[in-house]
Order: C-alpha cells, then sequence, then structure tokens
DNA sequence: AGCTATTGATAATT
DNA sequence: TAATTATCAATAGCT
C-alpha cells in the first residue's frame, strides 16, 4: 500500500509482522471508531496478536455488542455468547476518559455554539476526574503487580534464612571442613535491604 | 476523505449516512481481515448499522474469539490506550497537566468568547497528549521500581542456589549425618516458579 | 520510533 | 444503486 504494493498474505519476518501489526491494528481501530461516529452504528472489535495479547474496542462495550448479537435468532447466529458481568470498572473508565478527549476535540468549528457554558464546564470537570481516575486504576492495577513481586522476594529471604541456618548447623556440627571457606564467602556479602521501596512510593505519590 | 476532508462526527442526512456506512463498512471489515491474514491474528468484528441490520466477520468464528476473550482475567481486557512517545521530565509534565486542567476550568462563563475555535481545539489536542505523557512518566517510575524489585529477587534466588550447591555438596561428603534429613525438608518445596510474573507483565503492558 | 513515496480508501458527483 | 475520480488517509520500506 505504499513504497511498493504488498501482497495481501502472511509476514514471515516476525519483526516486519509486529510492525505491521502495530500500524495497521490503530488504523483499524481508527476506522471502526470513525464509522461508529459517522454512521451511528454500534461496533466491537477484537482483535488477539499472534503472540495472544488482547485489543478490544467498543462504541459502547464489547459486552453490550455480544449480547445484542445473541439475541438475533432470526439470522445465523446459532452461538450462545457466555453471559458475564463486565464491573471491569478500569476498562469503564478509560472508555469513559476516551469519549470525553473526542467530545473535547469535536469543540471544533460550528459545534461550539451547540455547547452551552454550563455543559462546556461539565466536560472540564468530568475530563479531570476520568483523569483521576485512570490514574488510581491504573496505580492499583500496579500496585498489585508489585505486591506479588515483594511476596515472591519475602519467600526467597525466607528460604535463603533458612538454608544459612540449616548451614551453620552443619558446619558447627562438623568443625572445619573443606567447605567451610565456601560458606564464610556466602555470608559475606549480605544482601542488599529494602529501603529501595522508598523511591518508589514517593515517585507514585506524585500523582496521588 | 477524499473530494473534500470530512469531520468524524455523526452524519445528519439519512441517504448520505447510509451510503456512507455501506462504503466505510467494506473498507473496514477488508482493513480486518488483511491485518488477521497479514499478521496471523485472530479477529473478530461486531457491526450493527443504525437501522438494526448486523454484519460480523471473524477469521476464525465470533464465538471464538469472544470465548477467548471470556477466559482472560479481567485486567487483561481493558482498552489499550495508544500512547506516544515523549521524553519529557516527570516534573513538567505534571505541572503541564496542571495548567491544562486550569485552563479547562476557565472554560467556564464569560470566557468562552475569548477563544476561537483553533484555540479550543488545541488546548483538547494538548490535554490528551498531555494525558498521554503523564501515564507514560508515570510507568517510567513504575517500571523503574519493579526492575529495581526484580534485580534484588534475581539476586536472592542466585544466592539461594549457590547455598543449595554449596548444602548440596556438605551432605554428599559427609554422607548421612543427622542433618541430612533436614536438608531434605528444605529441598521438598521448591519454591514457586516465576510465571507469576507474566500477568504481572500483561497488566502493565496495558498502558504502555 | 519518525519519514515519505506510494498505494488505498472514499466524498462528492454523475 | 453503481461507477467515476479527485483528494485525503494509511502505510511499506527505510533509516
Amino acid at each position: 500500500m505504499t513504497r511498493q504494493k504488498i501482497e495481501i498474505k502472511k509476514i514471515d519476518n516476525i519483526t516486519a509482522r509486529q510492525v505491521t501489526f502495530s500500524k495497521r491494528r490503530r488504523g483499524l481501530f481508527k476506522k471502526a471508531r470513525e464509522l461508529s461516529t459517522l454512521c451511528d452504528a454500534e461496533i466491537a472489535l477484537i482483535v488477539f496478536s499472534s503472540t495472544g495479547k488482547l485489543f478490544d474496542y467498543a462504541s459502547s462495550s464489547v459486552q453490550q455488542v455480544i449480547e445484542r448479537r445473541g439475541t438475533l435468532p432470526e439470522t445465523e447466529r446459532l452461538d450462545h455468547p457466555s453471559i458475564e458481568y463486565d464491573r471491569d470498572t478500569l476498562s469503564m473508565l478509560s472508555k469513559e476518559e476516551a469519549n470525553k478527549v473526542r467530545e473535547l476535540r469535536q469543540l471544533n468549528g460550528e459545534e461550539l455554539e451547540g455547547l452551552n457554558t454550563n455543559e462546556l464546564q461539565k466536560l472540564g470537570e468530568q475530563l479531570e476526574k476520568g483523569l483521576r481516575r485512570v490514574s488510581k486504576a491504573k496505580d492499583e492495577l500496579m500496585f498489585k503487580g508489585l505486591d506479588e513481586l515483594k511476596r515472591k522476594r519475602t519467600q526467597l529471604m525466607e528460604e535463603n534464612k533458612r538454608l544459612k541456618q540449616v548451614m551453620r548447623n552443619v558446619a558447627q556440627e562438623q568443625g572445619q571442613s573443606s567447605e567451610s571457606a565456601n560458606i564464610g564467602s556466602i555470608f559475606d556479602p549480605p544482601l542488599e535491604d529494602d529501603s529501595s521501596d522508598t523511591s518508589l512510593r514517593l515517585g507514585l505519590s506524585l500523582f496521588k
């Protein structure tokens, strides 16, 4: 489609494939958004990359579109969508946020007079609120990940300690063996302490 | 997108809207097919026209894609905001962000007429950009913290390994001592493996 | 990641 | 509707 026309077949080179995936995925999602906006269509788009990563978009919500599709018996839909609750606050938030940004963009030109000052202010407030919520939700996700790592580290430190204790026992019990020098060298470089977490915590607090 | 550039907002004229819907729908589905073929992606696309008519496409089957999505933990179902690059400093970012929010607030009432549409749109764009930058800066901070933790964990695991090796040597060397049972019990509960990081990485990648 | 030369998509028109 | 075509948008190949 550009510098040179390409054939529509699987791209062999992995790097090239990933690059193309990124570019075209963005393009596809943009087109979906545009179609939804321009023509008042309800759209859901689900994409799994070849590496298994999920990307999705929906003009309303993916779940809603799926359900709507499921309610069409007259057509060829013979499958039943698994109904689940989408209490994914974060996705709602970012979607809400995206909507606000879109609204803001559309303030261009002739649409200005259509909005009174009140609506405009509300828009600003909503955006601000959305921003805070997205930040918060993101933090929570991050912290979940951090907690996982921390737990694992604690686990390791405990096992480490146990190992060392046992070794001390062994060393003591058997007196000076050929291994004792080795053991000493292991105890020498004490593990750096926990203080590094502080900077992380401080950094995060910037965003509240 | 041609003879004349159009604004992305709902097309009022019904006929024009339907024509555009047909054209763009075809284009969208084509893009979806191409992405799937070129990049080996699994895709489902569901579109309801404003008149309620259903159009769908899936590289495999809609149901299959929906189910695959359903098997993911909700944290992996978030929308992926496309984040652009920017290497501003953190302090500058939050300051800039704050300014944008303040500006937005000031759009209230009497200040409206002072802003032309161009300025208004620019404001929206800036806010959006600021949002992305804050997100990115925050991520970088988070990752720095994560890297620190990971490094520490690696350190621990290595020391742990060394300890175990030494203990095996000792145990082997001295044969069955009274401690050997103890040592065995330590080896028994193997440390949980690294797989948990996967979910962490996935979760974080959502914001990148 | 950015940059352009090209191809591709499509708005207006017939 | 369907086809045409003048423009705008997307993106393949490079760096």
